[in-house]
DNA sequence: CATTGACGTGACAAATATATGACAGTTTCG
DNA sequence: CGAAACTGTCATATATTTGTCACGTCAATG
């Protein structure tokens, strides 16, 4: 399973399927925006881990977009791929000038589209984190696999394992069930979305310390949040 | 059997293909990265026993990563090969002077490239390390070929015995079971995942002390860990 | 303060993953 | 040539994980 998120956008319906089509059967979880508006506020909002981004929008054009994401140091690393119709070959120039990590010609066959992307996911570094994550006491070793707090081992399930790991790179930040599902289950599962209170409960309970809980937050009406809790309230 | 591991570092897709085919012939493993990052990567990760590098490189150029290879202390021993385009003789120098340890001209024959492969990895000295392994009370010695629990001898096959090898010089990380046969059978032979359980049980039996483990850790839906699990939990 | 919707919790059965013992084909070595 | 040791694979135990429920609790609201 790659896991990776890529991020298209296209202001055309059709052109958006058949990529979606093309990345889903070699694994990828795909969103999609038809506009740069759009497009912006998925990559501060759903951090995907690549763009396909077309030359030609609506509104802002392709490469405005890929301009501002490259100036940005929140977003200047993400990889972004351009769309282009065939022939207008001076695009790619510009493209590559502006920071596009590759560009690809329509129409194209999704064999090309999977292989370019994977090479510019590859040459982009691993998307598993090296470095450990932390939060106060807490920290996961994505390496060894391994989650502890003062230094003390701590046990937990698989899927608390990426629920953790998800909200170690997203901390002080409330995410509702079904952004969880997508974000730690994976975009195409059928899953309750109670089932995410269940995860949470036995993440809190292996992270707890004297019995309680310090790091993740119900936001009623919301989902929850991971951020390190200080001090007790009054 | 070599079962050498060569890191191919080189952006054209067909020259590393030819290096590849060459070497595999020659019976030893390839890994391939196509640029600078990617490589510096895959030597932490998959630590190669030599580096094929090519002058040019998209990122940094390959002087440079081989630069930064021989300062850092971890990868300082790593010997490397330049690759360079016929009639930059310079080159010759200057890598050598970084600290290649030989450099080769394309064109090249692949039974040159082979040649002077074995020459420096025999010059670089056998990949075997000479200084004894240990985790705690073990202590596991290459040239004797022996593993010790507290002083006593521990009797375990061959493969039990490469797989500890590989354990004790990567312990604290977990690694799944194609790795584990990727490093410690080696690339390409079709073993079933399953296998890599038996001889892990092997191994735990042959370690065990009290008739319990302490070094091998199951991590779920991963593969395993080596690591001295240091005191009980209450 | 009763109501209502949202959240927390323990229990469970089904699904998965791992551990283990046995076995047959090979290799090693005396 | 045999005996002993080693390997890879199974089939079968065990153990852990997972998604759902049903029910208890809690917070906000009028």
């Amino acid at each position: 399973m790659t896991n990776n998120t890529i991020l298209i956008v296209d202001d055309e319906a059709p052109v958006r399927d058949m990529l979606r089509v093309a990345l889903e059967m070699a694994d990828y979880r795909c969103i999609e925006a038809e506009n740069a508006q759009e497009a912006h506020s998925m990559v501060i909002d759903e951090q995907p881990d690549l763009i396909l981004l077309d030359w030609m929008l609506p509104d802002v054009s392709g490469i405005e977009l890929a301009r501002r994401l490259k100036r940005d140091e929140l977003t200047s690393t993400l990889p972004i791929i351009m769309l282009t119709a065939k022939g207008e070959e001076d695009h790619k120039i510009k493209g590559l000038e502006t920071g596009a990590d590759d560009y690809i010609t329509k129409p194209f066959s999704p064999r090309e589209l999977v292989a370019r992307l994977k090479a510019v996911l590859r040459r982009a570094g691993p998307s598993v984190p090296e470095e450990p994550l932390t939060a106060g006491e807490l920290v996961l070793d994505p390496i060894g696999h391994r989650v502890t707090i003062h230094g003390q081992s701590v046990e937990m399930g698989p899927t608390e394992f990426r629920l953790l790991t998800f909200f170690l790179s997203h901390q002080e930040r409330a995410y509702t069930r079904t952004q969880l599902l997508d974000h730690v289950w994976g975009g195409n599962v059928y899953v309750e979305e109670r089932t995410v209170d269940v995860h949470i409960r036995r993440l809190r309970k292996a992270l707890a310390v004297d019995g309680h809980d310090r790091f993740i937050q119900t936001v009623r009406g919301t989902g929850y949040r991971f951020s390190v809790q200080t001090a007790e309230r009054v």
